[in-house]
DNA sequence: TCTATATCGATAAATATATATCGATAAGTT
DNA sequence: AACTTATCGATATATATTTATCGATATAGA
């Protein structure tokens, strides 16, 4: 479906990537608990994952590991975090300081995912001037010289799903190389620039299906798919 | 491949289930255009998908479509709502506002998708008793009365990781069957509950990842995730 | 009316992802 | 020192998901 974007080295699954941020998050709880070496089984069993999985997934960051023993917990996280790059600060914009935009500024852990929230933006003059959680909103005319000047390279997207693509523009021609975006919108950009969409809802549909499905609600007519055929 | 006489229909893959909102989102753009009419190549180019993937994820609905014109766009909205549940509304608990919890209770567009919030609660005595973007925040320990008086079915988890499980447990004590839950924490429960855990930082793993390759940071390997999707 | 064609619905093929297997090896045990 | 075992790393197999193909059919145009 999609080459790999080095051309000639193998690809890693986003599926793989995916599941890094709570190997991680985990690791930091038994680093936390004084626990030096860990194993796949280990962290499998915690996660419920396959074992070989997990091995699979951490092989990606090029850590090497002991038979018999596991990885050393300490250079397994910052192995991680060196593959995501999430050991030295990115500087990002916000725009759209309304309910999740002021959620995300109100997140004190994203240095920990190598994000540094430099500057908000909204379009609203009511909001304009105000600090949010410590950071002054600027008007949103602002957003591409600024982004330029400072070599701004992540966007977070954070304004209703209309206005999601001509705030990104603002974003492209300011230089931003990477936008996170939680409109429920496609956002078209220009090649060498990154999207991330994040529809929290498609998370919720999973839910909500398998809620209906526990509770035996028939959701569609002809449960049995032979008997559905004409 | 069979459904079951049980009634247990045969599940529906997690990667057709998370797209269906997406297909909702956009439909409901075309309904405000006015297109009485759409077909899977069309919502395709829109939304970059292969048309065959588009029916084969409209099909799980039980939506038919007519040769050479496509679906009604009106009827394949109301399909996807009835197959998610989301044409009727489930109440729900959210537990834990402080940033995440507060956005979501200040996001206005839950009844769209089968859900309202009908109480707030925290363990943080400076928080109980205010109200919070019209939810009053109750005391932790009226949880499991309350839901199990409601009939309340579908939890909201918004608290920190090292709290989840025990907050998880209270729901589950109230017969709370579904939790959505928000905190990077694996959440244990009884066979016959459904646990959503949605990680925000998954996706901007990747994100990360694919900035550094189009930043030319060197890594061990190249990445295949499609912007738009998960 | 007849023909061309876009699209559906079903199925087959291709690709991606997850899991099982197996030899190698480090560390503990006899 | 030899034996046992847990685990790694690599590879093979199995499963899931995506994409291509094909006959059927509704609609538009000749
Ligand atoms: N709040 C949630 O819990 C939640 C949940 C799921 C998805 N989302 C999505 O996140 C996005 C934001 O949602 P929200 O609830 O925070 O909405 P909101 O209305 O509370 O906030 C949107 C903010 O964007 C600003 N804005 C609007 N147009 C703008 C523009 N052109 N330029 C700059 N700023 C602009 C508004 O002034 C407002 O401050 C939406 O796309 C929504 O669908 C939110
Ligand atoms: N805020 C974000 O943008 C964001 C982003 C990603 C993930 N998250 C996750 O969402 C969760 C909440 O994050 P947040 O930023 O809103 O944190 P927060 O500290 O702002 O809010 C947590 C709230 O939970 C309450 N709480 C703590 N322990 C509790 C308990 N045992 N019972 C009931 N209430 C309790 C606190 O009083 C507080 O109001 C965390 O797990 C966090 O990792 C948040």
């Amino acid at each position: 479906m999609m080459a790999s974007v080095t051309g000639t080295g193998e690809s890693v699954s986003a599926a793989s990537l995916r599941r890094l941020p709570s190997y991680r998050q985990y690791l930091k709880v038994l680093q936390g608990m004084g626990r030096e070496v860990v194993s796949c089984s280990h962290i499998g069993q915690a996660l419920k994952l396959n074992p070989t999985q997990v091995r699979k997934d951490l092989a990606v960051t090029g850590i090497v590991g002991r038979p018999k023993v596991g990885y050393e917990t300490e250079a397994l996280i910052e192995a991680i975090e060196s593959f995501l790059g999430w050991n030295n600060l990115n500087q990002a914009f916000l725009v759209g300081v309304g309910s999740m935009g002021t959620a995300l500024l109100g997140y004190d852990q994203f240095n920990h995912y190598g994000l540094k929230i430099v500057a908000a933006f909204d379009n609203n003059p009511s909001l304009i001037g105000q600090k949010i959680h410590g950071h002054e909103v600027l008007s949103l005319d602002k957003l591409t010289d600024l982004a330029a000047r400072m070599h701004v390279l992540v966007g977070i997207l954070t304004v209703p799903a209309q206005a999601a693509q001509s705030v990104a523009n603002l974003m492209i021609f300011g230089g931003i190389r990477a936008i996170w975006n939680f409109a429920p919108a496609p956002i078209e950009v220009p090649e060498g620039m990154v999207v991330q969409t994040e529809d929290l809802f498609s998370g919720f549909a999973v839910l909500s299906s398998r809620l209906a499905e526990v509770m035996g609600i028939r959701r569609k007519a002809g449960v049995n798919a032979d008997a559905n055929r004409r």
